[in-house]
DNA sequence: CGCGTTTGTCGAAGCGCTTCGACGGTGGTG
DNA sequence: CACCACCGTCGAAGCGCTTCGACAAACGCG
């Protein structure tokens, strides 16, 4: 029924090991031979055996993707990750098995100690991520796409959110703007510790105290009318705010729809730089200047950092990779209007 | 390093094969060696090895997931959908594996040549997909989310969309509604005749005419702009218009925003009734009766119905199966307004 | 009480591949 | 022209597991 390498190699008249050698490059084989090999094997149509393969060679080129499949995340950017985590793997002829985050610690155990994978990328790693221990003793490579609090011994990546906090703040200070606002994460998320909130967060507090700005980081809910009590509230107990940092994607256009019901025009009023993705700035009115989440990029990393500790002769690879935040500016952020104008 | 089956007879003083048969359960084996065994794999950590275990068995445990990672998906739902994939296959012992349709057939021939999994699970299936044909000559089994034109000896699962079309005539005509339309898929979807659009329409039309109203069914483009210059057109030419089904995920709020812009409030003057999740549904203002893209419910189907493909002796599952609509009633739809107030 | 069953366990034969050591055949070197 | 070093290829030994046939022990029956 299936062709083996066997097969292949009577077919060919040569020896089975041969056949193998032709496939890994792992040995020199003449040239006239090594046509004859792969001409078999397409006449054939032969396709290794994954699992006689692992068995044999003791690496699956499977890797396992650990992604946080609760709510609460941005499903869009997941995706886009996800979907570029299999693009690069596929490039390194890696396949990707998907393993939810609820199955918890048992299952990264599992899938790495059955051997079906040969390392492992976890999404959304927390501060206190109860996993990351037992990361350490695994005896298979991992990739984190987040910072924990003690990432000593692992390897990570993950957008500069301090340094993407601090170039909005910086932006709206080149812009004039003396009195400014971060709205961030929902609430929970700061208590669940997650790293890129108080990243971000600290990076803005550091920016506009070191720029000499007045500045307030707030959480922020993802409801419309939440977010509408929210900047309310905001606008009226500090009439001189005039630039405001949004770090939530799904709160976004609830925030540039409450401006424009309490009467504030962006960018006139107020000039609004958010952090998310490229797509999500494009599509409101006005276009956001925005810093983006390059999903993207930390995939790409993520997958080749990975590949580099699984290569035969594992290549030394750096604990941590902070991806440098860019800024794109479009409609929503302008010169600070005139003193007191703000307000009227 | 890592613990084998052999160890595990050892230190249990039985042979590898009862070892097995406690695993597998294939054999009777006594309570107390059964006890004793399952003591030593507690104690030692085994773990079988996945490629070893393929290898002999000819079973995998792996099925591949599928997914359309290209843009004009709704992205949510099908995050929404990979999740429940991957935990009901867990509930049967069984991983996913991700694999991307950029990769095409050549994909699909891989994972399943190869033995990597036992099984396929496809998204977003076009009525003339190409990866149809493969799938009949593949020795693996397969289910198809969607359904092709020529679905013959194919598996298939999907909502009931024409159902789901005709639902919403159905709810709109017993409220009143004498001329409706429809706002489906981007011009695009239907070029490629994508079948749930093409089905909707269908279902749309049929119970419209059956119940005789008058009803349009009009592709629609997801950017505001579009939406908005296509609602005031439809509004313009069919002044008696008092029913719309939107079946477009991405449109359907800009769809309320145009109404409004436009001068009709819903339901009062338009009523309107969407296909999409319940959570979309939810957040709009007013909140809009819809019919559920129940993702949950065919991704657990999906995986079920493989997994009776699969059975060491298969059970004989359905070619087709169409899930039945849900309408849930909201805030945006109403009795019809007395003839001739609509255009006021 | 002897026979045929059933029950519980074992040993061994692969599954399809990689990899190691071996070994003729060339070619370069002093 | 010997000698050694490579080059290209082969055969065989596993990798860790499942499964089949074999077989002793325990059981039921007339």
């Amino acid at each position: 029924m299936t062709v083996t390498i066997a097969d292949v190699a009577r077919h060919a008249g040569v020896a089975v090991s041969t056949v193998s050698y032709v496939l890994s490059g792992k040995r020199a084989i003449s040239a006239t031979t090594r046509q004859r090999v792969l001409a078999s094997i397409r006449t054939l149509g032969y396709h290794p055996n994954a699992g006689a393969r692992a068995l044999a060679s003791k690496r699956a080129n499977v890797i396992a993707l650990v992604l946080p499949l609760r709510a609460g995340m941005h499903l869009p950017v997941l995706m886009q990750f996800a979907t570029t985590v299999v693009t690069t793997a596929r490039q390194h002829d890696h396949d990707v098995l998907l393993v939810t985050a609820d199955e918890g610690e048992a299952g990264l155990r599992r899938v790495a100690a059955s051997a079906m994978v040969d390392g492992l990328i976890l999404m959304d790693v927390e501060l206190h991520d109860r996993r990351v221990p037992l990361l350490r003793e695994l005896p298979r490579p991992s990739v984190l796409i987040g910072f924990p609090a003690d990432a000593a011994g692992l390897t990570c990546v993950d957008l500069d959110f301090a340094a993407a906090g601090a170039q909005c703040v910086e932006h709206l200070a080149s812009l004039g703007h003396r009195e400014i606002a971060l709205l961030g994460a929902p609430q929970v998320v700061y208590d669940r510790n997650t790293g890129y909130a108080v990243r971000t967060r600290t990076g803005f507090k550091q920016a506009a105290d070191r720029l000499g700005l007045a500045a307030v980081a707030l959480p922020c809910e993802e409801s419309a009318d939440a977010v509408h009590a929210e900047v309310a509230e905001l606008l009226a107990q500090r009439p001189g705010l005039t630039g405001l940092v949004v770090h939530n994607e799904a709160a976004v256009s609830h925030v540039l729809t409450a401006l424009s019901t309490l009467g504030r025009q962006v960018p006139r009023d107020v000039s609004v730089v958010a952090i998310c993705p490229d797509e999500l700035a494009e599509r409101t009115s006005p276009a956001l200047s925005s810093v983006l989440v390059p999903a993207e990029e930390v995939g790409h990393h993520a997958v080749t950092l990975l590949m580099n500790k699984l290569a035969e002769t594992p290549v030394e690879v750096p604990d941590a990779t902070l991806l440098p935040p860019r800024l794109t500016v479009r409609a929503s952020t302008a010169e600070a209007p005139a003193s007191g104008a703000a307000a009227s």
